[in-house]
DNA sequence: GGTATTGCTTTCCTTTTGGATACCGGTATA
DNA sequence: TATACCGGTATCCAAAAGGAAAGCAATACC
C-alpha cells in the first residue's frame, strides 16, 4: 500500500514539478518558454526538475541542431496518463479549500 | 488549477502523514500506539502531524480522564473522504513502480 | 522509594530543499 | 566590438523539514 502511493507523490511534490507538467499539458515548450510562464523558477531548479521528469519517462526532451540550440520538452503519453491523478487532486483539493474558507 | 491540488498535496506529502491516516483507517489509535505501529516515528513529529490533522479536520481527538491519560485519535468522516483520492495515488503509483522496474 | 506508562514539549542538531548569483560556449545582431 | 539570446552549470547560502535525546506531570505498580 505505501510504497506507490509514495512513489506517486514523490512525482507530484515539490515546489515546481506540478506546474512545470501543467506548462507542458498545453503543449511542447522550451527552456526559457517554460521559465517565463512560471514566476520565480530559477533554471537551475528547472534543469533538475525535467530531468527528474525524463527519467521518470514523465517528458521527453527534444534537441534540434539551430542557432541558438532549440531545446523542446513535452508530456510523453505515458506522462499524460497523470491527468486523472491530477483531476483527482484538484476534486478533493477544492471542496477541502472551499471548506477550510468556510472555516 | 493550481492551488486546490496544492491544498490537497499539502495534506498528503511529508515523510509521515500518509503512514498516520492510513493507521487511522483501521479504527481509532492512542497516541502510543500510532507511534509503536510506524518504526521510527518520534513522539515530536506524531504530535505535530496530528495537530495538523486536526487543524484540517480530518482527524479528531479525544481525551478521557484515565490515569494515565488516555488519548484516541480517529478519522473524521470528512478525512474518509480522502481514501478515493489515496486510491488513484495508489493506483497510477503501482503501474509507475511496474514501468520503472522493468526499466 | 524506585520504576514504568501515557501523551506529549523542548532543545539542539543534521539533512534536504530551494534560492541568488555568476558564469559558460555558441551564435546572432547592432 | 559590445550586447543579447539560448540552454544550461557551478557555487554558495538560507530556510524548511526532520531526527535524537531529554524531560515532565500524573498516576500506578512493586
Amino acid at each position: 500500500m505505501l510504497l506507490p502511493v509514495k512513489d506517486a507523490l514523490d512525482i507530484l511534490s515539490g515546489k515546481w514539478k506540478l506546474q512545470i507538467i501543467l506548462a507542458l499539458t498545453f503543449g511542447k515548450k522550451r527552456f526559457k518558454q517554460i521559465q517565463r510562464e512560471i514566476p520565480g523558477l530559477t533554471p537551475k531548479m528547472l534543469s533538475k526538475e525535467l530531468k527528474e521528469l525524463e527519467v521518470n519517462e514523465l517528458a521527453s526532451r527534444h534537441v534540434y541542431d539551430t542557432s541558438p540550440v532549440t531545446v523542446e520538452y513535452e508530456l510523453t503519453p505515458y506522462g499524460k496518463t497523470l491527468k486523472p491523478l491530477i483531476g483527482e487532486l484538484h476534486k478533493w483539493g477544492t471542496k477541502h479549500r472551499k471548506r477550510i474558507i468556510a472555516g
